[in-house]
RNA sequence: GUCGCUAUAGUCUAGAGGCCUAGGACAACAGAUUCUCAUUCUGUGAACACGGGUUCGAAUCCCGUUAGCGACACCA
């Protein structure tokens, strides 16, 4: 069975974007092939946590329809899910391989070890840790006995290391480049490489879906696999999401966290439908389809390798595609539970038609309605020059006997014609009298929903 | 610096040797519809990083250069 995974860690305050980006690949990989979709969270290191963080990108994964199969939410048969629970289990192992001579023992003291790399900078050398207890081991285990804080390191074999990435092909690194990671610290924690491919292994994940900055790591963790004796799973790198600049996406330039776009009213389907064009392209070039279509259709080997821009403008592009093709109703719900309390709904369902073609996302909806909830009280061109003739327009108002747009419409093209104004002063005046603005929705829809008396009221108070 | 990944318009991409005088989408611009804006429709400009090969033929294969990005921690 195929069984794909996300392993995040809480040191943000929400899961990131690109994160999101890779949980959906994972997520649609497993759902095609009838396999399970794993949460794992790996929160070994202890001086990064951020309080809420992980309760926060559980909640936000959920919400935008990433439903994980087994995480620490909802457990599973290869529970704990979270790294923090799991700390015997990596110790039994970096012990297996400190037996199997894989690794062993390092009682070097952060001085000496920033001392040595400084050395081996100014020498011009590639700064990697010498082995200085490697070659004393015994002493080494003294130490440990009598108390000293010591890590595990990996003993990095002379080797090639070949993979075949899932989705750059044939990839190969000399093992000569590669420094003895730690795998155990010296608080009792693995560190990443030690916990991921343990963790991989126990919980049977098949194809190992990451980011690309995990690329270069690669290497140790197949070493590590082969020193446990372990079958590897397919390990795909995708490339990192960007800012306009090019650079890595980073929350100083781009919303990074997942939760912001929710906030802004962009919804969680058309988020997930960008993200999947993200170095991926629907085999019929379609821009819209949901996250069934995108199961059903995507496939890792069409997954492309260039590194792309996060394009917000694009997002709301296909936002307000979203909002277009939503029934009334739907839209409605979503912009009350937007908005919040305090709002007319029946005024609210009136708008939507008027309103929904001029809007990219939910926090567009206010400020382009607020005139209908409340006065204006600026105007933005002067009115004085127009009093007579929007006496005349209230005079003709007051005829009505009803107030629909179809009447409206009629009256005021009446006083347009009257007052001898072109219909395009006239009506932006008009507009400007109601709303305050000179960009609105339809101005005689505006006006029934309105009201007769209300518009009488603010022609007057102008 | 070392190792690795990548390279089609401003952006997302199609393209797996001839179908490419390079296709689609967003954005931009122009026009039509309209009492504004928006929607919708029509149209325009805009790209194979560079240099060498291989081949009858290269955006597509190979090599090099350049550029961008990533990784080189008791962080993930």
């Amino acid at each position: 069975m195929i069984r794909t995974r996300i392993a995040p860690s809480p040191t943000g305050k929400d899961v990131h974007i690109g994160s999101v980006a890779t949980a959906l690949m994972n997520y649609a990989w497993a759902k095609k092939n009838n396999g399970k979709f794993i949460i794992r969270i790996e929160d070994t290191d202890q001086s990064r946590l951020v309080p809420g963080g992980e309760k926060k990108m559980l909640t936000t994964l959920q919400e935008l329809g990433i439903i994980a199969d087994e995480s620490p939410l909802v457990g599973g048969p290869f529970a704990p899910y979270r790294q923090s629970e799991r700390l015997d289990i990596y110790k039994k192992y970096a012990k297996e391989l400190i037996d199997k001579g894989k690794a062993y023992y390092c009682t070097c003291t952060s001085e000496r070890l920033t001392e040595m790399r400084a050395k081996q900078q100014a020498e011009k050398k590639v700064p990697r840790y010498d082995r200085f207890c490697l070659s004393q081991q015994e002493t080494v285990k003294k130490q440990i006995e009598g108390g000293m804080k010591y890590v595990v390191r990996l003993l990095i074999p002379e080797t090639e290391i070949v993979f075949t990435d899932l989705i750059r092909g044939e990839v190969r690194f000399q093992s000569s480049n590669l420094d003895d990671q730690v795998l155990l610290k010296s608080d009792g924690f693995p560190t990443y490489h030690l916990g991921v491919v343990v963790d991989d292994h126990l919980m049977e994940i098949t194809h190992v879906m990451r980011g690309e900055e995990w690329l270069p790591s690669t290497p140790k963790h197949i070493i590590l696999y082969d020193a446990f004796g372990w079958d590897k799973p397919f390990f795909g790198h995708v490339s990192l999401l960007r800012n306009p600049d090019k650079s890595k996406l980073s929350k100083r330039k781009n919303p990074v966290w997942a939760s912001e776009y929710i906030e802004k009213g962009i919804f969680p389907e058309a988020l997930l439908n960008y993200l999947a064009l993200m170095g991926w392209s629907h085999p019929e070039g379609k821009d819209i389809f949901d996250l069934e279509e995108y199961i059903r259709v995507f496939d890792i080997k069409d997954v492309q390798t260039t590194a792309p821009v996060f394009d917000t403008t694009k997002l709301e592009w296909m936002n307000g595609e979203y909002i277009r093709q939503m029934p009334i109703g739907e839209l409605k719900n979503k912009v009350i539970n937007y908005i919040g309390e305090g709002y007319d709904e029946k005024v609210i369902e009136k708008t939507i038609p008027l309103v929904r073609e001029r809007m990219k996302k939910l926090s567009d909806y206010l400020p382009l309605t607020e005139f209908l909830f409340k006065a204006p009280n600026v105007y933005e061109i002067p009115l004085e020059k127009y009093k007579e003739t929007l006496d005349k327009v209230n005079a003709k108002l007051g005829l009505l006997s009803e107030f629909s747009t179809l009447k409206i419409g009629e009256a005021m093209v009446d006083v347009a014609k009257e007052s001898g104004l072109k219909n395009s002063e006239f009506f932006q005046m008009l507009r400007v009298a109601i709303t305050g603005k000179k960009i609105s929705p339809p101005l005689n829809e505006s006006m029934e929903i309105l009201g007769k008396e209300e518009c009488i009221k603010r022609i007057k108070a102008v």
